[in-house]
DNA sequence: GTCTATAGTAAGATAGAC
DNA sequence: GTCTATCTTACTATAGAC
């Protein structure tokens, strides 16, 4: 089925492709839909062709990445067959190696919704899936004195924080470009660890 | 000098305080000048009568924007005579207290630094500060066998992260709009605290 | 300095040929 | 399905009256 050619993928698939690519590096109110005809290599009117306006090939995009950012974390707090310190290693690993694949993915996501808060509150149930969580749980048990919401903060902060800065950080010079990837696979040894200490002091 | 009536700021002040309002809140690709000046309660003309153009208002805000964000932290890790502790106190507390009344900050920071990096490899010499710092002279003696940068990334991700989300997590109902301030001042405290434990582990 | 009116342009969307 | 050409709208910026 598929020819030698470069292109085994459809038009319509490379248009998504291609707003995939546009709408998570400039978000949606910097792009144009002549870019992303651009990067995929057909014509403006083609996009409205296959998709009907910004605005809906927007919000395939949007979608997918919402469900890939909270995918990547609500099954693992929910697992009700792992402990707690499996827990806090899963989500390190999990999001440190998904975050490397796709580094614009969190500050997309966060920014986009800023200025437009149904797109999360419509989508998934998030809070009734973090309160209900084997995660909570565990971590009341631990700590009953504290608010588990810290625990949340903490590791999200631990491991998205660095891809949210890295435009910051490696355009400052503080990190080198080279060695954001090698810090990054340090810190997914590492938070796991810390997290323990966090819980237990 | 300043007048009974509501305004006694001048004009052009008032242009630049609804400029960093509107742009703060959706950044520049997003703002029309027109929203500016509705903001402002004053004609559209005018914006470029005291402005020249959008883009020099930008700037002149985002200049700001950077100085403000990066001039919490930067005297503070530099402070030669403060301990290593002591810094750590001193940064929760800034950023956390700044960041209460400026939430919109770090995310509109973020996200234009990410489409323009030059807005930070022109500003401030942030890499070099950092690097002879006394925070990461501190840390390397406590710390000699790990990357001083890790740490400098977990009490911004732990102090900011939350004000990066917060628009997620409200909107999601994870955490209350009331309560998030609770929440952060409960960090201020315990912020300090883990990090003194993860400097000992 | 401040306004109204408008010029100029850029961007989203569509018509219609092939 | 894919293209060129064009319509329409919305926005930045300016001209000119007061």
């Amino acid at each position: 089925m598929s020819r030698v050619k470069e292109k085994d993928t459809s038009t319509e698939e490379r248009i998504l492709e291609a707003a995939r690519k546009v709408f998570t590096q400039k978000g949606y109110a910097a792009t144009r839909t002549r870019d992303i005809a651009e990067e995929a290599g057909i014509n403006l009117a083609l996009l409205n062709y296959y998709y009907r306006s910004k605005e809906k090939l927007f919000e395939l995009v949007m979608s997918e990445k919402v469900e890939q950012l909270f995918g990547m974390l609500l099954p693992v707090i929910s697992d009700a067959a792992t402990g707690l310190q499996t827990k806090l290693e899963k989500t390190a690993e999990v999001y440190i190696d998904n975050l490397i694949k796709h580094p614009d993915l969190p500050l997309f996501v966060l920014s986009e919704i800023r200025q437009n808060p149904h797109w999360i509150s419509s989508k998934i149930p998030v809070a009734a899936i973090f309160r209900e969580s084997s995660f909570v749980r565990q971590v009341k048990e631990k700590r009953p004195d504290l608010n588990p919401i810290h625990f949340l903060l903490n590791i999200l902060g631990m491991c998205v924080f660095p891809f949210v800065t890295r435009p910051v950080f490696t355009g400052a010079g503080v990190i080198k470009e080279k060695d954001f990837k090698k810090v990054m696979e340090e810190r997914k040894k590492l938070i796991p660890i810390w997290m323990k200490t966090m819980l237990e002091t």
